[in-house]
DNA sequence: ATACCTGGTATACTCTGTTATACTGGTTAC
DNA sequence: GTAACCAGTATAACAGAGTATACCAGGTAT
C-alpha cells in the first residue's frame, strides 16, 4: 500500500500537467479582470478613440477604461497616440502582440453565444 | 457635420459588436477569477480528490479550492461522489459541460507557454 | 503515542478591483 | 450663454476575491 501510494503521488502529477498550469495561470494574470478583453476586443474591432472605446463597453467607467488602457500601453498591448488637431485628439490602436489573444477571444465569445443559446432557446 | 456625427455614432456600433461584447462578458462571469480554469483543468486532467486537485495547483489553498469547488458544483460544471469507503472518500468529476471550456483552456495554455518563450527564450 | 493522511470548516484580515460622483479645460454647436 | 462633446483626473468608498492560520474528526503507519 505504501509504496504504491507513493508512486501514484508522483505519476499522478506528470512534468507537463504542472507547466500547462503555469502556462494557464500566466495567461489568466495578463488578461484577467473584468475588463482587459473586452477592451482588446474593442480596439481590435477598430474602435480608436477614448469615448468609443467607452461606449462599445456597457457599464465601463472613465477611471477603469482610463487605468486598464495606461496598464495596456506599459505592457505593450496598444499604442497610444496623440494627434495635435484642434481639438487634439487620441487614438489607441492595437499592437501585433495584442493581437495574439485572437483566438482566445474568439473562443471565449463562441462559449458565451452558446451559453446564451443553452439558457434562453432550445441550443 | 452634424448629421454625419450622428450617424457615426450610430454606425460606428454595430448590433453584432454589441453581441459579441457580451458573450465575452458572460464566459468571463462564469470563469473569471483566478482559480475556476486551473480547477477544470486540473479534474479534466484526472484528478479526482480533493487533496490531489489541491497539490496540482500551486498557490491554492484549502478555502478557496472548497469554496469554488462547491459553486462550480451548483453551477452543474463538476459533480461530487462520496464513496462509503473506509475512510469515506469523495470524488470530483467534470461534466460535459464543463468540458466545453475545452477550446479556451487550450488556447490559453498555448498563448501562456509562447509567452513565456518570448519573456525567456527566443521565441 | 506520535506523526501524518483525508476532506474539509472557522475566523480574521488584506488588498485591490470596481463603483460612484464630481470636476477640469478646451472645443463646437445652437 | 448654455449645453454638449472630448479626454481624461480626483476623491472616496465598497464589496468580495483572495490570504493566513488554525483547527476538527476520523483513519493509518511505525
Amino acid at each position: 500500500m505504501h509504496l504504491e501510494k507513493q508512486a501514484k503521488k508522483i505519476l499522478s502529477f506528470p512534468r507537463n500537467q504542472a507547466e500547462e498550469v503555469q502556462a494557464l495561470q500566466d495567461t489568466i494574470y495578463v488578461i484577467g479582470g473584468k475588463w482587459k478583453l473586452p477592451i482588446i476586443n474593442s480596439i481590435c474591432n477598430g474602435n480608436k478613440r477614448f469615448r468609443d472605446i467607452q461606449r462599445s463597453i456597457p457599464g465601463i467607467t472613465t477611471r477603469m477604461l482610463s487605468r486598464e488602457l495606461k496598464e495596456m500601453e506599459l505592457n505593450k498591448l496598444i499604442t497610444r497616440t496623440v494627434y495635435a488637431d484642434i481639438p487634439v485628439s487620441v487614438e489607441y490602436e492595437s499592437t501585433d502582440y495584442c493581437k495574439t489573444f485572437g483566438p482566445i477571444i474568439l473562443a471565449m465569445i463562441d462559449w458565451g453565444k452558446k451559453h446564451k443559446k443553452k439558457i434562453t432557446g432550445k441550443g
